[in-house]
DNA sequence: CCGCCTAGGTTTGAATCACATACTCAACCC
DNA sequence: GGGTTGAGTATGTGATTCAAACCTAGGCGG
């Protein structure tokens, strides 16, 4: 990856020019990250986001805001049995796209931070085979649509 | 992914047993992202990341510190010419592991972002073949070291 | 061996952002 | 029309960020 004698004067491509560090203007934010991956499992409702990662209110309203606003999720209404209709947030395809950056690093975590076990199990929907996020031939490259995880232990609820 | 009917009231996973979530807690920062690109192009000199992506010295100084202090890269004597030593980062194995991160953050990017396409093309090191970071069956997994990366228009410096 | 240069920081003070807490608002049910 | 509940705003304090100035160790030229 890195010449390992002596450092490099300049990234081989200028930030403003990196799809990474472009990225990096929209998505940079911790909370942001957390929600997402909320988002990922279909976690879309204010309170039940708040709940589980314990972000202030204020910070997630404008938070979610900020998603809207860049494409990422976008407002479904819903109606849970009896009651009124209200809102929650639901991942765009461009939001989508994200998840395999959060597999990414749910893996780096894994790996690293934890004993080395994820607590999700990611299979090929078609069969069954275990998938990861990894780099790969593109020709090996999985569409997103063949992705079926369940979590190793339980949640406790 | 996720239930397009209705919205599942937790993670299946809990945010603290996540390494997502835990990963987060380390490289959650915009700025962060941003130094573990340059380390990652090899680029480690403190005021070369500072010129090119235009952090203020006092945060990249403890950006630094932090990066260090998490074990994702060390502190390196260079001599550059007549020059006396001096010190850089570089990325050890655990930060090397985020590269794909940054990497599928990037795919993301170029796709998303951009006109689609990268400034950066990656080729596997043995056989040329282009590569992604994607979801993969985890036989097709390559190993970092396979990695061979060229821009795809050349930097004006 | 004195003074300057340079990479790599540290200090400082104004501006911004985050957090907790309290408050609001619009259904819907009774 | 009173209570409840989900989904937010408003507010005041405390922590972060930023830009700009300052510091410092080592080498070098004179």
């Amino acid at each position: 990856m890195s010449n390992p004698d002596a450092f490099l004067r300049n990234a081989p491509v200028r930030p403003d020019q990196c799809g990474a560090a472009l990225a990096l203007d929209i998505v940079s934010d911790r909370w942001t990250w957390l929600i997402l991956r909320q988002l990922m499992y279909g976690v879309g409702r204010f309170a039940d986001i708040q709940d589980e990662i314990g972000i202030p209110k204020s910070v997630l309203s404008s938070r979610l805001g900020e998603i809207v606003q860049n494409g990422l999720a976008e407002k479904h209404p819903y109606r849970d049995g009896t009651a009124r209709t209200r809102h929650g947030y639901v991942l765009t395809r461009k939001g989508r796209g994200l998840v395999p950056v959060i597999l990414a690093l749910m893996h780096w975590g894994d790996t690293h931070l934890k004993d080395g076990q994820s607590a999700l199990s990611l299979t090929d929907r078609r069969t069954g085979q275990p998938l990861r996020v990894a780099l790969t031939p593109e020709a090996s490259a999985l569409p997103l649509r063949r992705l079926r995880y369940h979590p190793i232990v339980a949640p406790d609820d």
